[in-house]
Formats: structure tokens, C-alpha cells, sequence
DNA sequence: GCAAAGTACCTGATACTCTGAGTTTCATGA
DNA sequence: TCATGAAACTCAGAGTATCAGGTACTTTGC
């Protein structure tokens, strides 16, 4: 219980009578937000390097505290999630907030985020899976990752620009958002996996990190080239399609 | 250990003597691949019903049998989940063949795809987060969802041929495919989310089955065009993005 | 005004409960 | 010879509770 619309823990909003005379309380006021901040960021880093999986009390141990204080400052295991993955999107945002001023119309904002989204989720794929791991419970409702819907809500004004234009209304916005979202979140874990096979099967040179800048710009330019310009509505040259037709197998 | 590339039980993999004489032996060997198919098929009903987050003990029960034998027939909860998850994608892709042979052209490959990937996640979303859910352990690797892929993999053809036809090699497609999917995955769980809250908030008419068929074939329609328009490469009117100037709100 | 006593809260260690995954054993039966 | 299902088991990880410190503030007695 009371672990409903709060992430920050039940210690900070029990001034019900709204002045808190008492220094010895006051004291602590500052020192608990910026102790939580430092849990959430050696979270992150712990994650980092141990992975995703990494047990509550590992955690704890690799941030070099207990797992009590961990327990103290986040409610849940999906409570430490969440402050991750917000530290994760504060990040983002700023990045892309850097990126995206200087650009022009919906199709440089789409690719802006997708280098951004790419960026993050390639540059530490343990905490990517970590904060968008299971989180709440059922499937069926509340927060789904928060990190998504997060990316997601910075493409809504973008996007609803364009519905608008279009004669619709800007309703659907955040669900294109959400798609586009998707879009690049399921690219980018195929690209993950075949990235992880390959760094598997040729573990030669260590550090191509050069190369994979590159590689990551020009994914970011056919991601957003796909979502933007999409699919032809049909094929030109034949038109039943070459599949069905063509003498193939 | 041994868990690694097969779906069916250890026992059944087990003549490392390749002939099985024994006709004691023989005479179950049928009988296991039916029960296995009876259990998918059970713990899907189950599941649908008692929702994704059922336990195995639960799910046995709910089956009418006990723990050892869904653990007989499947190596692990993952084991369970690939294989009821191999079941939808078996409903879909029949589905999805009966749509789409009459299907000209990528967009109408797409839209049939999405209206078939829309009924299920909608008919049983249960099931659907039950398939979706965690699996195999670290996000950095491993048959991620292997929902999500085998249906990207029904797609995979059709968009190998558009990029073929732009003059790309169609290696990109598979991810292409991914992003498609992810699209629609990402948007159908706002949407799914949302219509929940709706029917919270409004808990009156009892079943608007009706009126949701009929949503959801707008909604693949929309998404479809969505993912087969993209977005304008440029907001035409104004060039600097009417979000900045526009003094609206 | 100032020490001492008392208070409010934080810390981290240890030990606990509880739940759910996965295993083993066994009596029954074809 | 093999399948079945019940029951009891192990094991790990989430979350809780307790406790002996420690530090900064308040109150009290002088």
C-alpha cells in the first residue's frame, strides 16, 4: 500500500500539516533527494557493467551500500527501474533537446531521435534492458516502460504538427509516437543481436569503436528513412505484387 | 545446460542410439507430441483466462494436471511461453495467409499483417503479454521475443523486395521488418492501454464487441497508413516547424 | 548563554519471511 | 517400459524487520 503516485519514498510527503517546524527533520530534506539521485546514478553504473540481472542485494553491493538503503529510497525493485530509466531520459533529453533546435521539419526531428534512442540503447544495452525489463506487473495496464512512453512524448508535439496539417486530429499523436518508438526499439534490438553475434564469431580486434559511430550514424539515417518515407503504397513496376506471382521456390 | 537449441523435451532427444527398437518405447513416441500440443494449447486457455502472470503451479492446476508434468514436457517457464507463443504465430500466420494471398502490393501486405497482429494482441491480450514478457534471461542477447520475430519474419519478403526495387540489397529487410513490428507493438499497447482506462472509467453498456471490431479495423488502417506513409520529409507550409512560432495554447 | 540530555533521522549489517521456479520421489496404472 | 500426478523438497531472490552505531538539531537545567 501508499506505494501508488509516489516515487519518491513515503519518508519525503508525510508533511500533511504543511509546515515542518523540526530542523532535525528539515536537516535531511536536501541530503535524501541528492542521496537518492547518487543510488539511481551508481544504480545505472552498476548495471552497467553487471548487467541487467543483477540481484537487489548485488546492487546494493556494487554501489557499496546495503540492500536496506536501497529498500529505503525506492519502494520496489521496479521503483529503481523507474528512477533509472528517468535519470536515462533526462540524458535523452538533453541530447536530443541539443540536436533537434537546429532542425527542420518532422523528418530531421525523426532522425534526431532515432541517433539519440540508437546512441543510448547501443552505447549501454544492460541498462536499456534493464529499464525496460518487466517493470509493473500485468501486460494489460499502468506505466508500460516509462522509458518508451518518455521517448515517445517528445515526438508528440512533432508529430501532432503533422496530423494536423493532414486535416486529422493531433489525438493520435501520441499513438504514432508510440509506433515510431516502436519502430526503432525493435530495429535496433535486431541490429543488438546481430551486432553481438558478430562481435562473438570475430573477437579479434578489441576496440572498433571508431567504426561503430559510423556504423550507428548510417543506421540512424536508414532508420529514419524507413519510418519516413515508409513503404510505396504498391509496387510500380509489376502489380500483383512480385511476391505471389514471380516463379520463385 | 542442455536447454539450448531445442523447444521439445530432453527425453524425446535422447536416442543417441539413433533407432529406438523397442515398441514399448516407440508406442509413446506419438503420444508425446499430442499431449505437448494438448498442454500448449491448455496453458493458452489458462492463460487467457487467469491473465499473463500465472504461476506454473497455477497454470498446472488451471490445466488440470500438476507441476511435474508441464516441466516433463517443457524445459522451463521460457520452454512453456516459446511454445504457446509458436501456437499464436501459428493462428496468425494462417490468418494472415487466408488475408493476404489476395493482397497486391506491400501496403496491403502491411495492413494485413497489422490487422492480424491487432486481433490478436487485442482478442487475448493475456496471452499476448504472457508470450511478450521477459523469456530468455539478458536483453543483450538470445531469441528476444520470438513472437515479434516470427511475425517481422512473415514481412520479411515483401519489404526485401521494395528495397530491392529502391536498389538496396535486401539484407536490411529483416530489421525493417522488426521496426514494422516494433510500430505496430508499440502503438497497440498505448492503444490497448488506453481503451482499458476507457472501459474503467466507463463500465456501463457490457459488451461493445461490436462497436471494437469496427474500431479495430480503423486502427489498422491507420497504423497502416502510418507505417506505409511515413512522415513528411518537411512541413511544406512553414519551414521553420510551426511548433516554435505558431502562438497557439 | 551553555553544557547535558534527549530527539529525529540516517546508515549499514544481519537475519528473517515469503513466493515462485525447478527437482525428486513415489505409488498407481496401462 | 513408460506416463501420470501428488507431495515434499531445494534454492534464489524480493522485500521486511531489527539493531547497534552515528550526527545534527532541540530542549532542559543551570
Amino acid at each position: 500500500m501508499s506505494r501508488v503516485a509516489q516515487d519518491v519514498v513515503s519518508e519525503v510527503d508525510l508533511p500533511a500539516g504543511e509546515e515542518r517546524s523540526d530542523g532535525r527533520s528539515r536537516r535531511w530534506d536536501t541530503h535524501r533527494a541528492a542521496r537518492r539521485d547518487d543510488l539511481t546514478h551508481a544504480a545505472r553504473r552498476a548495471v552497467h557493467h553487471g548487467g541487467p540481472e543483477l540481484s537487489m542485494d548485488e546492487i546494493a553491493t556494487a554501489i557499496g551500500t546495503s540492500k536496506s538503503i536501497v529498500y529505503r529510497y525506492f519502494n520496489d525493485r521496479s521503483g529503481l527501474q523507474t528512477a533509472v530509466g528517468e535519470a536515462v531520459m533526462q540524458d535523452m533529453g538533453a541530447a536530443l533537446s541539443e540536436v533537434s533546435h537546429r532542425a527542420h521539419g518532422p523528418h530531421e526531428v525523426v532522425r534526431a531521435m532515432v541517433g539519440v534512442y540508437l546512441g543510448m540503447i547501443s552505447s549501454s544495452p544492460s541498462v536499456y534492458a534493464f529499464v525496460t525489463r518487466g517493470g509493473e506487473a500485468a501486460g494489460t495496464a499502468g506505466p508500460l516502460s516509462t522509458l518508451a512512453d518518455d521517448a515517445a512524448a517528445l515526438l508528440v508535439p512533432v508529430l501532432g504538427d503533422v496530423l494536423e496539417e493532414r486535416g486529422g486530429n493531433r489525438d493520435g499523436a501520441r499513438m504514432w509516437a508510440a509506433g515510431v518508438i516502436g519502430f526503432v526499439r525493435g530495429a535496433a534490438e535486431v541490429w543488438l543481436a546481430e551486432r553481438i553475434e558478430l562481435e562473438a564469431a570475430a573477437a579479434d580486434r578489441a576496440t572498433d569503436d571508431g567504426a561503430d559511430a559510423a556504423d550507428l550514424d548510417e543506421l540512424a539515417d536508414t532508420l529514419a528513412d524507413w519510418i519516413c518515407a515508409g513503404t510505396p503504397a504498391s509496387t510500380p513496376s509489376r502489380p500483383t505484387a512480385s511476391r505471389s506471382t514471380s516463379p520463385t521456390s
